[in-house]
DNA sequence: CTGCGGAACTAGCACGCGCAAGCAGCTCAG
DNA sequence: CTGAGCTGCTTGCGCGTGCTAGTTCCGCAG
């Protein structure tokens, strides 16, 4: 052997060489590129030299030249990303590689890095959940990134945002419909998710208010035992019979706090969970709960993330999530009994 | 007005041209390129020009021009990003960011991309926590990637690896200490993690052996509540009284068909997860655990890409876990009856 | 024989930056 | 007075790709 490799990584100019073509040929033969009449024997050898050579094009070099990075970044708040989110990436990311794009992910940490994510990688675009903070959007533009989702100046309201609601508002029918007049929100303490936390409160309150039903005391459990112990008895010592909870952890610290309290759950207290994560199912009572279909929550991330890249506008596209109730222990029906003189007074 | 801004992105010949130098200068002063000598004056002149202006070096150019992307790529297993995890990678990332690079991570898909990460980002090192395989690994290769951690052919198995094997060594000790004999390991039924599961169960069955204990059966739960309450029967059974789980999840599982089956936890059956989840305090009875100091992992991961960046040897480097044992409800000591007869044979 | 138009390419610039090499001006030993 | 050595810069190449503006060849009508 006189050498095995040159250790050097194949550019578009080998293949022109062992082809025999110049290199814009060979750019415009595995780019597609429109406009130009380059006869088949060429197109094929050109491929094939290329599958052969195991080229793969310089994706510095392509984002310099042609000023598109193809990469989509999308930050995340810091809340887990437990199972649904996970299949909610991952069919984001399989959609827009599908497109030739690629996604990255970054779980935006409360300690601001020296050089965030979007400068090192020149991404097309960035995607958030909620708005990013003027910060941050100077900092995006400085580092010369336009396409913005949402936008510096988006008009909806996280708790009007599609989506985002529509779990809030199933618990509190489902309790409403057990017979529950007296609800309560758990939120959850942990400051990094207020803005969603918020969100989902305001739109059970909403909800609420339009099925007749009371939810005012909104109150943050955290993780310390003692703040579950000391919401649950503050609640039910208030009448409420029926909790919406951010979350299945926040459900499950309220559960067990009942259980250890003494309570009946659900008798005594439905409690009502969300997202539906394994531990839901596991828990004694297992919990109910809300599940929210990720797949397609993943593929309208995609879409989005994909006419903005493109310049295509974003108004004609329209989420329609897919919330679900799954129904467990923890809000059996037939279960919920002395509440019945307190919700009455309505149909 | 004029006009507000060109909407062009700040260059280093933008710099230059305002200070009056040339655009080779701005480049030494900006990188303090070694081997320079530049005037006092000149370097304030040129630094603040590049402030003033809000100046973001082009990555990409950086990358093509200096053949590294500064960027750390961490393929992680598809296993969940819990709490502990987040505190890991927040740390990774602090530390690489204040070694000028940036880390990001891709949670390692079945689904295998059209256009895998490291091909669109370029990075300077991917890192994985288990070895990869020789399909990625060439694909890095043609993708210009050399480094690569662990390494195509590193030599130490995953349940030698430092700190994978030590909660499991922790939580056989302890249920060992409280008298229990009949141990048995819970694995997880998901097939993506099989490697990091076995390798917990290994090490945990030669902790037995060491110990003299007993450590033969190993069994998945799975998300299904039906292959839990088989398994705790079948335990139950053959007179295994300690269980290790791999997880908590799985622990909570367990302890959840137990309950359902009337055995007492841990009186009968003693349970113990590992990683110490928010959920296992949450869980009634609360779950013993182990707990991974996630800070110093982090560190070391940052501490081991960076080596590998700069080609600087790994060798002298050497991880010493924190790991520690969290003891709850399901294995409260004192309360495991009637296993004493079966473990008095030994010190 | 000339002109023309289309097919099938090629030459070469631009992208923004890192860095090697070079060059003017000055100082100072010999 | 020369030239070696230093400071403080500048010129310019190269990285690998996208893409515009050609250029060559060739068939065919006039």
């Amino acid at each position: 052997m006189p050498k095995p490799a040159p250790a050097r990584r194949v550019t578009a100019a080998d293949i022109a060489q062992a082809v025999g073509v110049s290199r814009a040929t060979v750019g415009f033969v595995l780019n597609n590129t429109p406009g130009q009449t380059i006869s088949e024997g060429t197109r094929t050898r050109v491929r094939e030299a290329a599958a052969r050579l195991g080229y793969r094009p310089n994706k510095a070099a392509t984002a310099l030249a042609g000023g598109r990075s193809r990469i989509v970044l999308l930050m995340l708040p810091d809340w887990p990303a437990d199972f649904s989110m996970r299949t909610y990436l991952e069919e984001a990311s399989r959609a827009l590689d599908e497109a030739g794009y690629s996604l990255v992910t970054q779980t935006h940490s409360a300690a601001r890095m020296a050089r965030p994510l979007w400068e090192a990688l020149n991404p097309d675009v960035v995607v958030g959940w909620a708005r990013f903070e003027d910060q941050d959007v100077a900092s995006m533009r400085a580092a010369g990134i336009t396409r913005i989702v949402p936008g510096p100046d988006a008009q909806v309201p996280l708790d009007e945002a599609p989506g985002v609601g529509d779990g809030a508002r199933l618990q509190v029918d489902h309790l409403y419909d057990l017979g529950h007049r007296r609800l309560a929100f758990a939120a959850a303490a942990d400051p990094r998710i207020a803005d969603l936390v918020g969100a989902r409160a305001s739109a059970a309150q909403d909800r609420a208010v339009i099925r007749g039903a009371e939810l005012r005391d909104v109150r943050a459990v955290g993780d310390a035992a003692c703040s579950a112990a000391e919401a649950v008895r503050a609640w039910h010592e208030a009448g409420v019979t029926g909790i919406v909870a951010y979350n299945d952890e926040v459900a499950a610290a309220l559960v067990g706090a009942a259980v250890r309290a003494g309570l009946r759950v659900p008798q005594d207290l439905a409690v009502i969970g969300h997202d539906d994560s394994p531990l839901a199912a596991l828990f004694v009572p297992s919990l109910s709960s809300v599940r929210m279909d990720a797949v397609r929550a993943g593929r309208f991330l995609a879409e989005v993330a994909l006419r903005e890249a493109e310049g295509r506008p974003l108004s004609p596209l329209r989420y329609e999530p897919d919330t679900r109730l799954v129904v467990r222990e923890s809000t059996a029906a037939g279960a919920a009994a002395g509440i019945d003189e307190a919700g009455a007074d309505d149909a």
